[in-house]
DNA sequence: CTCCCGATAT
DNA sequence: ATATCAGGAG
């Protein structure tokens, strides 16, 4: 009853297995999933080339003062605290990883402003490591409205995707259901028509 | 469960 | 003016 595979191969033909946040290496990623937490990608595109540009790595950043990091992340929400984040997470990892991104849930959920969606989605788009499925508000919605889960708990519904997905496809799978969520399966009026899994959704008239 | 907190669409 | 967007920390 597990039609995941399906779900996934169907899904792979009309979107692209990546993440619509713009980078070009592991630290500018974790930077970009810092500030994109309540917040479209589209918007975390729009400052990040500046931000990349004047703190190229996280040395810079973490030698910035507050105030100046707040200036170029201003137009996201919560800009305070996420360059707070930003600033200490950098620091940390300069002392503690020479300047790299870990490689491991544990490691990344420890840094400020990192919880356990924003490590999934690292480990899987900066290195290619299936350790977790990051379960954003997308993923919830669109798990739930195909009945691959019946939680609305993140953590019950990772397990719950965790258990009917070959853990090589579990980062695919979650970039997939994000961008089907954000396009498609919209949360107040899905796209029924245009979508590619509307014979097996339960929820699709 | 409360706080953080701006831009854009309606 | 108000809804929507869409995580993490304390």
């Amino acid at each position: 009853m597990s039609h995941v595979k399906e779900i996934i191969e169907r899904l792979e033909k009309v979107f692209p297995n990546k993440l619509e946040l713009n980078f070009s290496n592991p630290f500018q990623l974790l930077v970009a999933v810092i500030l994109s937490a309540q917040t479209t990608d589209a918007k975390v595109n729009q400052i990040t080339p500046k931000l990349f540009e004047r703190f190229p790595t996280p040395k810079d950043l973490a030698e910035a003062p507050l105030e100046e990091i707040e200036e170029y992340i201003r137009s996201v929400n919560y800009y305070r605290n996420k360059a707070k984040f930003l600033k200490e997470a950098s620091r940390i990892l300069v002392e503690k990883y020479g300047g790299e991104v870990p490689k491991t849930i544990d490691e990344l959920v420890a840094l400020p402003g990192i919880g356990r969606k924003s490590a999934s989605m690292i480990l899987y788009n900066a290195y290619g490591i299936n350790e977790g499925i990051a379960v954003d508000t997308h993923v919830a919605r669109v798990s739930q409205r195909l009945g691959l889960t019946s939680h609305t708990d993140p953590q019950k519904i990772e397990k719950d995707l965790m258990q009917i997905t070959p853990k090589e496809d579990w980062g695919k799978l979650s970039n997939l259901l994000i961008l089907l969520g954000r396009y498609v399966c919209t949360a107040k009026n899905p796209q029924h028509h245009k979508c590619v899994l509307r014979d097996i959704c339960p929820s699709a008239v």
